[in-house]
DNA sequence: ATATTAAAGTGTATATTATACACCAAACAA
DNA sequence: TTGTTTGGTGTATAATATACACTTTAATAT
């Protein structure tokens, strides 16, 4: 009965994590500029493998705290991708994941250490493998997830400006919103709240600063943001 | 630096199908009441480990065919299943897809042989492992899909009435709906198409018969069943 | 032949939601 | 004090979603 298992043939699982973060109206992703080896020298995700003690959602965070020194971020499972040729190296089983994260608060030295980059989501490098399909898988998902769920605060401060989530909004979905209309519905939404903070940082004539409450947040049926 | 793989544990991955079928207003699974170790007797979904020369996807493709004998069945991958002790025989990582499909045009026999049996999906046995997470997030993930694009089609045969139609989408859907605005939603979608056949099996007066044009279906952005 | 039955088929009025659209306010800089 | 830049606000119209009930058809039973 053993035998039912070891018949088969084991394979390297790996993750890749596509991590997002928000700066001045654009999405960018954290990607490194290989500094080993295979592929020295081009462009991939964040990835690592998965080790024997340690579920795969547990290695794609531990892979993103290697890099960015967070923990308790946003993640999402994207999916496997598993074709045969995928990794030209030996055959790996790759799962993809997304993560939000603040881009303000991750480890500047882990980053430059590990040759890492924000780069704009619309100036992306080449990359190596399958890693732009796993992207563009993830854009999608998040596109969509963020549409039904508050998970768009988790690229922002704590605390921001209608104008900067708008933006944030605008970037996610790729088109330009009303800003009436989409301040009427944010109006709606009672688990945003006004707080008695000013921004003066992006206009001369300050922008009053908001929070998510998470707490007053459930499972809104028509969140639609 | 072929080091840089194998200092690495590889692990056992397998595919597990959550088939989904329709019949007489409900929603059934094709489970398997397992005539093979390991669990005997216990109740599961279909599954296989991925062999080396294959991709996830076709190993998922492949475990389905073994299962019904059907090819070219639509087939989405669910996710990841990765938790260390999901198995408790052997660390194996497990990738869920679901599969829609029409419950009248699998091979008996195969079926038989593997000792599956078509079960509503209201009244599931327990199942071994994590497959009955696996089912929650397929059937959350089919319903999601369902209301955007129209793959609930594969689950009827080729042609269909109105109220099969509706009493599907009440079943994905978990709820009523009004006989008389879903008609006139479909009246609009003009890849749903009235023929001048006629079912008399369901009702006296008889029914016209509809099909799908997949050809003249493409991405409609507001498709809402 | 007539009545009964069961599902098929059909339209309108109202409520809700989404969209389009333009100006004034505040603060700072020149 | 004038110009410049971003913040902030409301209303009218269109589009979409919802609520709601009776007639038609043909087979079956009387």
């Amino acid at each position: 009965m053993t035998n039912y298992y070891s018949r088969n043939t084991p394979f390297y699982v790996s993750v890749d994590c596509i991590i997002f973060g928000f700066n001045q109206g654009e999405l960018s992703l954290l990607l490194l500029k290989r500094n080993f080896e295979p592929a020295m020298g081009e462009w991939s995700l964040m990835g690592g493998f998965v080790q024997k003690d340690e579920s795969v959602d547990d290695a794609a965070k531990r892979v993103l705290a290697e890099l960015t020194g967070l923990k308790d971020v946003f993640m999402e499972q994207v999916g496997s991708f598993g074709s045969v040729d995928r990794d030209p190296g030996e055959r790996v089983i790759s799962i993809a994941y997304y993560a939000l994260l603040n881009i303000n608060e991750y480890d500047r030295e882990l980053v430059q250490q590990h040759n890492a980059y924000w780069v704009n989501i619309h100036e992306l490098p080449p990359l190596i493998f399958d890693h732009p399909q796993m992207i563009e898988r993830a854009r999608q998902l998040m596109k969509e997830k963020a549409s039904m769920e508050p998970i768009g605060f988790n690229l922002l401060p704590k605390l921001f400006t209608l104008s900067q989530l708008q933006s944030l909004y605008e970037a996610i979905y790729g088109d330009a919103m009303d800003k009436r209309n989409f301040r009427k519905r944010i109006a709606e939404m009672d688990y945003i709240e006004k707080t008695d903070k000013i921004d003066k940082t992006g206009s001369k004539r300050g922008a009053a600063l908001y929070k998510f409450n998470k707490k007053a947040y459930r499972k809104d049926p028509r969140f639609k943001l």
